[in-house]
DNA sequence: AATGAATGAGACTTCATTCAT
DNA sequence: TATGAATGAAGTCTCATTCAT
């Protein structure tokens, strides 16, 4: 019957939001099983009908947050009057906004190797995807030493993120500006 | 008597330099007293002679820190032949490569609202006086908008501060040079 | 309608055998009713249409195990050529082979007073039956101290038992047939 | 010091009898730590600061037991006036007199694979060395087969020492001593 | 009759912290 | 000052059991 699987995946959408939420937050280790239960409006033990751990129900939410990027990266499209690299910029931003706690979520655990060990492969490639990308971007717009300049760009870009993300009024969409004004001027 | 104090601040010194290591290393949730304990080679107890809590351990560490942080800026004076802004990115550069431990540690912990909250003041301080010295220096550049110029600087250099500490094998320097020139070559 | 108590009494006896697989092999405690039912091929809940609880399964096959024990003593009839003793141990061998599971059910329980409560006098009625048997058989061989020899045959029957059970290259029929001539021969 | 040395043994000392008591009375998956905490009169965590785990204290009680027998059997020397499976048997019947405990619980789980496999090796070497005893003195005393008669007498004694362990009024005594004389008078 | 999502008590274990020595 | 045995709250996870469908 359907009616059991709709109500499957309510419950474990209701506990990945949850988990998501609390967990950036405060924090993945800082957030209890219980509190997550108790927040989701669930009992204490249905967690593991979906979920055999708490560090599996963190990987999914891993797993379904990089989906969501890739897809909304992918369903922007080519640029067309635009430049490439503006386009990357506004994409991230927009992305940003629409997915703060995801973003919360990753960088707080970024430096935490331990729990980061079993999707280390996936970040590593995402990163450097990102890093190749805007690589391709700067040559096209003809820069000199692309390699370094992809590298700091990146780093720009994801300087602006933690920003935004740790401070409440910071004002992305201006400093992104700044940003794409410095990579399409001459 | 002078004995006593001296083995006093040696055993502190101790568990605050073993302490930023594990931290550092492992996470601070994820390290316990008794493991510092441990690879200090004191007792277990020993830390509470000292500091209230581990979470007071922390707090010391990062007081150290940023203390032994601004007593670096502040020694390296004033810049003679090289602009401002140059000095202050090599002087970031040259800091990161020395107190790795300590910056691994603050980004770690820098999206744990409930750890960086008895701290969240100091560190807001230290942040406001780096753009505030940042939007100086572009002011005396001659730069348009520096106040958002400030924001984006701060986030490149804290961007590849970020991948460098996260990257065994970044290229700090390079990246650095190519964020020195692009402030300082018209 | 006939239909369904059949089919009432089929998921009723596949939950006892599966049941009574698993308790053997890995323990009753460490046996799942969730285990249970996915081996079985039925759904979590259904046990509990049949069996108020996981312990009132066990006695059920407990129940169904004692019953069959004795119902195939009780077919076997009287010995004719050989005398009761060989017939009992022969009896005794040919049953251990055939339910071996629940035989090693049952040491492996004989021991958890909590566990067999429920059943504990039917448990003694079997073997105060079975010892006045061996009793009465030994009488007949005009044996002295009989009621010391039964306890001893008895022990003897049962450790060779234990030692079947644990051992999967027991020479059961060996040390069987070596036991039937030391209470045959003079 | 002396004075924490003793602390800690008296501790695990209290620790491990406690729990041999209450694993053999209830069965060790029955005996939650907290039982085991509460009836030694210490606090939960206490345990885990001597072993690893639950396990880890029954393997440590095995060891300890295991010990003490060997030891028992060592001490007991070699027969004078008596035969040599006299004196075993006696000797047995001894041991299961002063360590009840120990037996009840070594007999409770000899049928979980699971549990018993950190021991399995030196429990099959502790069989395999009882069993070669009875053989030796079987052959000494002259007897046909004394493979299989080792077999026998070893399950016999074995099912005999289960009875008793069963059973609160069970006359050991005398079943050993009819035990022996079946092996000792022709 | 059968299903399986949901519940929550209770198990094992960790670890910051206390305190007698 | 230094030690480390002892404490117990709190965490993760399991699992027998219930009940709406």
């Amino acid at each position: 019957m359907k009616k059991t699987e709709e109500k499957r995946e309510k419950s474990k959408k209701i506990l990945v939001e949850t988990a998501l939420s609390l967990f950036s937050e405060n924090g993945y280790e800082a957030t209890s099983i219980r509190q997550i239960a108790s927040e989701a409006g669930v009992s204490l033990g249905l967690m593991y009908n979906y979920f055999s751990s708490k560090e599996e129900l963190l990987l999914e939410i891993f797993r379904l947050g990089y989906k969501d990027i890739q897809h909304s990266f992918a369903k922007s499209g080519k640029p067309e009057g635009t430049s490439a690299l503006k386009q990357h910029i506004l994409q991230t931003v927009q992305l940003l906004k629409e997915k703060k706690h995801f973003w919360r979520l990753l960088h707080s655990l970024r430096f935490q190797r331990n729990i980061m060990a079993p999707v280390a492969l996936e970040v590593q490639e995402q990163i450097n995807y990102v890093e190749a990308q805007l690589k391709d971007n700067l040559m096209e717009a003809g820069v000199h030493a692309p390699d370094l300049e992809a590298k700091l760009l990146f780093a720009s870009i994801d300087g602006m993120a933690m920003h935004y993300l740790l401070n409440e009024n910071y004002p992305l969409d201006e400093v992104a500006n700044q940003l794409i004004q410095k990579y399409t001027t001459h």
